[in-house]
DNA sequence: TAGATTGTTAATCGATTAACAATC
DNA sequence: TAGATTGTTAATCGATTAACAATC
């Protein structure tokens, strides 16, 4: 049964959704059209049903959507029913900081290590999640099912563990290094290039006043 | 005289061809076609020729591209030949954790304050930079000329503040309050959401598993 | 039933790729 | 000059928007 392939600009979509649904259930909105919905995201309507109609017919006509169920069918359609093992690599400020990150946690993003080089970190703990020495990390990968390696370190480094982790039997990578790296197709990656970003709108902000 | 507007999907790919010709140049490459970059960088020949063209003709038939002259040029239309006040409003760990990157500083990024709620960090510093309370922002607005201000602070705190930041004469906003800021359009704002690109990411691993 | 709004098909728009003449 | 490779036009592909029949 050959789904149709999903576009990625619709995925990306999908946790803007969420997150405005999220917004309208603490307001206790029960139901909302694809109208409503398009004044508030600045999407057109026809693009929120089109988005919507590729997982399944989630409204009732005449009526519009029911929030609760919409948020919730697009929680599952992202994977948030589940749980998942993550581990940080690079204990720096960044992996510092998205150890700290409670909000992760909550949505079952649940982290259970941290690894680094540096060995005046071994043994210490960022909110109770242990930081261990990288070399410790084939040991642990292969005592503990691993679904997401956070990567927060420099690229020599992220290159270099990319494979440690494959072999490991890690499913996905959450890479802050500014660097692609080169995985096998059945192993996901997501990038966050900050300076990419960072670069983006200084480009823009150049772009703006040339006007 | 009405330049063509140049797309979001063109402006999002030149930082990461500045970021290969920047390792090319590392490299001591001196030139290079539009052929061997599309085989390193993974996007096709015609995609890099169309997307340079749109800024100029930078390079030569029968040679290719000079690899030094092409990294200025993208560094120039991504305006990173000019410096830029910055200042971090939240001080938390990821504010701190953008504060102590030194790496935008080298690129021209400076940032000159940090801002935060909480008083017990009044008067602190990270990597020499002071925190101050956010009251005093108007008035530092007024006596600096502050290009980007980064909002690290949670939803609330950034949509109390961007009239703050506006009204001071901020140009742009980088985003990693986990909303979309109403702004004026000519302030430009560049959204990092972090835990949308985690979703992306939860998405892709139970996609792919299922195939 | 009448009105509202979806789900879905068709039309449009824009972005990517292919092709090739221009030219170094 | 011949070969290589760009710059640019044309063709294709995909994504967005419009329209409307289906249906609650």
């Amino acid at each position: 049964m050959q789904e149709r392939e999903i576009s990625k600009a619709v995925i990306k979509r999908l946790p803007r959704y969420y997150r405005y649904l999220g917004e309208l259930l603490e307001h206790k909105v029960e139901r909302i059209s694809s109208n409503e919905l398009s004044d508030r995201m600045q999407v057109t309507a026809s693009q929120i049903r089109q988005d919507l109609n590729n997982f399944g017919g989630f409204g009732q006509q005449g009526y519009g959507y029911n929030v609760k169920y919409l948020y919730n069918e697009i929680g599952k359609i992202l994977g948030l029913d589940k749980t998942y093992n993550m581990i940080i690599i690079g204990a720096g400020h960044l992996g510092e900081a998205l150890a700290n990150y409670v909000k992760f946690e909550k949505r079952g993003f649940r982290i259970i290590g941290i690894f680094d080089t540096n060995p005046e970190l071994e043994g210490k703990t960022i909110r109770g999640i242990q930081i261990m020495m990288d070399d410790r990390l084939p040991e642990f990968l292969s005592s503990h099912d691993i679904d997401i390696a956070t990567l927060t370190l420099p690229k020599a480094g992220a290159e270099a563990i990319a494979p440690v982790l494959v072999k490991g039997g890690v499913k996905a990578i959450w890479n802050f290094a500014h660097t692609d790296l080169d995985l096998p197709p059945d192993v996901v990656v997501e990038n966050v290039h900050l300076s990419e970003s960072l670069m983006q709108l200084s480009y823009n902000i150049n772009r703006k006043n040339r006007k």
